[in-house]
DNA sequence: AGAGTAGCCTGTAAGC
DNA sequence: TGCTTACAGGCTACTC
């Protein structure tokens, strides 16, 4: 599933291919109804088509195309969408819901098995992705700028990280890689951590997504619905994963058998013992609640679910 | 306001 | 074997 990673990888395989190409044809499927936002689907076809590209870049999971009239191309993966980069004539990719021709011989196909992308022809980038949060690969996000953003919130520290409105461009593989990679449990409210926490969670996820772009993206199940490259080649990430998708297989640091539980609905994969669970549901023997914890009902809730899987 | 969740969508895999 | 159901997940819209 395209995160922060994926889409980086297809920004810089495109900059490298279509750069001051000009788009000469477009053709949206009509099976693809909700791909096209805010402007009927023959609008945006003719806008589009005679601009030359003149720069590409990414916000979060949104790669934006600069247009050379200063528009904005907008497109956002979403589940299962690819941008491909054929010859013209190239055999035929499955999922195909449009088609953008160049004038170099090539054209871009837009596949998606799940009809879930969208994209934008606007005026200014920003006015589709207004509430997005820091970029976290950018130098100015700081531990300290996760700690203000995340501190406050009592969800799970898994669901605010999701949370594109904290941090731009974090999905379910690279937060439960980075929650690993910090030993904090998916379940931990965000406002129960720590300072020392915040920064090893930051390391965290600054690790989890320059290894995700250096292998190229992660290509987890079946090719068909999942993130490949332009050219159609899937990525190396899945086999540096540390925690996606490894339920029941040995952590890499301390060999314990990892789990697996829904936090807000998302399925996390963690290591019980380097990802300690949250406080424990019943005090020691003896021992009374104090009125500052969580309430019984909460915590019993919150433990039952951890023990499900 | 913040937290939680149904729905969008389709193919795969598990269960009966 | 064939059918049904659960699951995968980014994001929006909705309820509580």
């Amino acid at each position: 599933m395209p995160e922060l990673p994926e889409v980086e990888t297809v920004r810089r395989d495109l900059e490298a291919r279509v750069l001051g190409r000009t788009i000469v044809g477009c053709c949206v499927s009509p099976d693809a109804p909700r791909l096209v936002q805010l402007v009927p689907v023959a609008e945006f076809c003719r806008e589009l088509s005679g601009r030359r590209i003149a720069g590409l870049r990414r916000r979060g999971k949104y790669l934006i195309v600069d247009l050379d009239d200063g528009r904005a191309w907008v497109i956002h993966r979403r589940m299962s969408g690819n941008v491909l980069y054929r010859p013209r004539g190239a055999p035929p990719d499955d999922y195909t819901r449009a088609v953008f021709t160049l004038d170099d011989a090539h054209e871009l196909r837009w596949t998606d098995l799940r009809k879930f992308g969208t994209m934008w022809l606007v005026e200014d980038a920003t006015m589709v992705m207004e509430s997005l949060g820091p970029e976290p690969l950018d130098a100015a996000f700081t531990p300290d700028v996760l700690r203000q953003r995340a501190g406050g919130r009592s969800a799970p520290i898994k669901s605010v990280l999701l949370d594109q409105t904290v941090l731009a461009g974090m999905g379910n593989l690279y937060t439960d890689e980075a929650l690993h990679d910090a030993g904090i449990h998916p379940l931990r409210r965000a406002n129960t951590l720590k300072r020392a926490d915040y920064a090893r969670l930051h390391d965290g996820i600054v690790r989890a997504l320059r290894t995700g772009i250096a292998a190229r993206g992660s290509s987890l199940g079946t090719t068909l619905r999942d993130h490949i490259n332009v050219d159609g080649a899937p990525g190396e990430n899945q086999h540096a994963v540390q925690a996606y998708g490894r339920e029941g297989q040995p952590c890499y640091r301390c060999g314990g058998v990892m789990r697996r539980l829904k936090v807000g609905g998302r399925s996390s994969v963690f290591c019980p013992t380097c990802q300690r669970p949250p406080r424990r549901t019943h005090p020691a023997p003896g021992r009374r609640t104090t009125p500052t914890r969580a309430p019984a009902a909460r915590r019993r809730a919150a433990t039952a679910v951890a023990r499900r899987t």
